[in-house]
DNA sequence: ATTCTTTTGACAGTTGCTCTCAATTCATGG
DNA sequence: CCATGAATTGAGAGCAACTGTCAAAAGAAT
């Protein structure tokens, strides 16, 4: 999820000593190919930019490039937030109403990416203009969202003891899920100027009280 | 907009002697390159389905194929309801609740799209069918929602004084696309079984009562 | 060192889609 | 009815994303 943040480093280089040399070198491979991609795409833009070019800057053959990543758009796209999303979301107390929940684990999120501490601000920067500019991207970026959704039944089916499949339930969270991608859409096309972590809450806020009440400003 | 419906025949065959040879000619190629990419579909499956087919089937060439639908899902999933949802929604008294609006518009255009007036049954089984099974489909239809999302936030934006660009009225109406769109899903995922205008319906109380309220049976 | 497994690269092929240009078809005014 | 001009079409070349196969190379296990 989070449409704002992903990519997630959490392998410092030499940090993980356990995992064998197959896997550390898969991981920077991906990261290899990413860069390369994101270098590519910020000097000469997302159309003219080939998977050809990508695999040669990246040092490795345009195969493995279509093996790491199924589509152009998921290179830039692809978001290991999802795992940390149903992390937070879950530490929450069961009895609290799920859009209380939201809005912490939504501040949390936000909080995390912008401090770059996963990702380069830059590249935050970059596939938020993308997502504005590219209609591919802009759409894998929303079917993304839509597994983010499915988590989110998951949690909220529980908390009100019916099925994930409930429609209900698959309603109600796709709701959610629009209004909050919408959100970043909004941040994003305006520049990435705004507060995210406002316009998130904001958009928690119409949910629950819909469109009549006016901008209310208080915590 | 609408997900289920499309695709208006609006012109009976030798009905507007008005338009040009022209005009009618187009209208013609059109409907035959959808005819043909529905039969082949039917017959073949979607991807087994390429444009030169389709082009012969229709005999066109490839090129009017793309002169006429800038890409293969838009064959398949291009709405022509927009206008009519605007019309209809335009037509409600402007002090009505918005989702009171909508309550009205949805059932009234399902009503119009299940009764076979604008296209075939089958044509629209076949598009719930694809939308469920062919990602590339539903991918296409999300974005052809969020073009109706649009229509709606100006209505939206009229009713309660604010600008179409409002952060709140986007995220308003892009949780109410996201709702009812998620509604459609899960009627054409399970076989298009239940009855489509009571799940929107459901889909709006969601919207207006939050997920704890029970399902409400009543009117 | 040897086998065995996983990962990789080379390559060929398919398909969606774009662009150009000449030929055809229709609309129009004389 | 015909000539002129505009719109529509078809043919074809070309590009890039993606798929599949297969043999070579690299890491793991014995």
């Amino acid at each position: 999820m989070m449409t704002m943040a992903a990519t997630a480093h959490r392998s410092t280089p030499a940090a993980e000593p356990r995992l064998g040399l197959r896997e550390r070198k898969k991981i920077k491979t991906r990261m290899a190919i990413r860069k390369a991609t994101y270098r590519l795409i910020r000097e000469q833009g997302y159309d003219a930019t080939t998977i050809e070019q990508i695999a040669e800057a990246a040092e490795v053959s345009p195969s493995t490039v279509f093996r790491y990543f199924p589509t152009k758009e998921d290179i830039v796209v692809t978001d290991e937030y999802d795992p940390l999303f149903e992390e937070l979301l879950r530490g929450r107390p069961a009895d609290e109403p799920l859009l209380e929940s939201l809005r912490y684990v939504l501040r949390t999120a936000v909080e995390q990416s912008m401090s770059g501490e996963y990702e380069t601000p830059e590249e935050m920067r970059l596939r938020g203009r993308l997502m504005a500019e590219v209609p591919a991207v802009r759409s894998r970026m929303t079917e993304s969202m839509s597994v983010t959704g499915q988590i989110l039944c998951r949690v909220a089916a529980e908390r009100t003891g019916r099925e994930p499949d409930d429609l209900e339930v698959r309603v109600y969270c796709m709701g959610v899920v629009g209004a909050i991608l919408e959100a970043s859409r909004y941040w994003a096309e305006h520049d990435q100027q705004g507060d995210l972590g406002e316009y998130t809450r904001r958009a928690l806020d119409v949910l629950e009280h819909g469109l009549e009440r006016r901008n209310s400003e208080a915590p």
